[in-house]
DNA sequence: TCTGTTTTGTTGCTTAAGCAACACGGGAGC
DNA sequence: GCTCCCGTGTTGCTTAAGCAACAAAACAGA
């Protein structure tokens, strides 16, 4: 989205990185709604009008933050920049479980307005990595569907497994199942609609 | 020295504390000799002619660091702002003596430049600091001549004491005498010329 | 001694960040 | 209704930081 980080002005890298930092470490204290632009650019102690030339606003900011973090998480499993197979399939799911737990540990109060645009972004960059393995392969089959469908498909299933650890009240507290259970349960229904693109193995 | 470091624009501030950071991080590395302008102005991920803007030389910024660093020793006693007791006097003794000990286990390998760059700044610290408590008492005596023989003398007690760990090569390894023993016995060396100031007490 | 390399200060011009002030809108409380 | 307060975007102008290029000095090694 933005350009690529480095060759880049040290400014815009070191205000951007302040701007980043503090806002996740307001997301740790309270919701993102009650976060202002200002209590950002205080934390951040830049001046506010700096703000509104890197981000259009709090909304666009939660936007990349969350591309940043779960970019992050993709990179360090170094999922980008290779290709289909099933058990790169699965650690794709377990990377989107993982870091679904650690936001929900990490940030104070989720509202459902937060869920949702957190979802919206997570969506995009998991549609985006499968269209590019998907992509890779030879084969002149359309991607719009299988990827729509896996994508679906694969952040539901972390948010459930995500979420399943409060159960609902009054019933016995139901334990969130291992995740590499899980997983192992749910990859096939997943894989499913993707085998015609598994290359070579 | 500089204007107080408040009230002063955000972005001096943040380039100085970079700057700063850096340089006491090379410390602790490599030897002041060794350091260059553009090692610290790498580290801290600033301009190389920002680093010009704010300093003279690598000798400024050491001149600005050690008194930095010793002003906080004071602060965090809370001596500046207090007046001339016996007690004040011992803390200060106490402050010069483990302000050395921390610089000499914090930074890597000392030379006798280095170490004289240190004591000039010290030296003028703990003069500032003697001439102020001693104005504040009534007496229209000269504080000139007494100031100066009490600064070198702390020094140079807090220079003996802090090199006074590892003996000389063969001889039985002397420890270092606790501080506050070394203290108590140096102290009425100390204060005897300063008696005449002692206010209330 | 000559030579290539590194570090040092310095300069003019470009660009990002700071700042103060403004109009706007949405509550909170009377 | 009415303020008062607070957060939001936006603007023009000021100031600090980045950058590339330069000459001069320091230095190391044939």
């Amino acid at each position: 989205m933005l350009p690529n980080e480095s060759n880049l002005d040290p400014r815009v890298r070191r205000t951007r990185s302040l701007i980043l930092q503090s806002f996740e470490e307001l997301l740790a204290e309270k919701s993102f709604v009650s976060i202002s632009v200002q209590d950002v650019t205080d934390k951040a102690q830049i001046n506010r009008a700096t703000f509104y030339k890197h981000f259009e606003d709090k909304y666009e900011l939660l936007d990349y933050s969350i591309s940043q973090m779960f970019r992050a998480e993709i990179e360090k499993r170094t999922l980008d920049a290779c290709h289909y197979t099933l058990d790169n399939l699965r650690s794709l799911i377990v990377a989107v479980c993982e870091f679904l737990v650690r936001l929900h540990s990490d940030c104070a109060q989720p509202h459902q307005q937060f869920e949702s645009l957190v979802e919206t972004q997570i969506k995009a960059q998991i549609y985006d990595l499968l269209t590019v393995w998907l992509r890779q392969t030879k084969t002149r089959i359309s991607t719009e569907i299988p990827a729509t469908v896996a994508t679906w498909a694969i952040y539901g299933l972390a948010s459930y497994w995500s979420h399943s650890t409060p159960a609902r009240a009054g019933a016995a507290r139901e334990k969130r199942p291992a995740l590499s259970k899980f997983v192992d349960e749910a990859l096939p229904l997943i894989a499913v609609n993707l085998e015609q693109f598994a290359g070579s193995k």
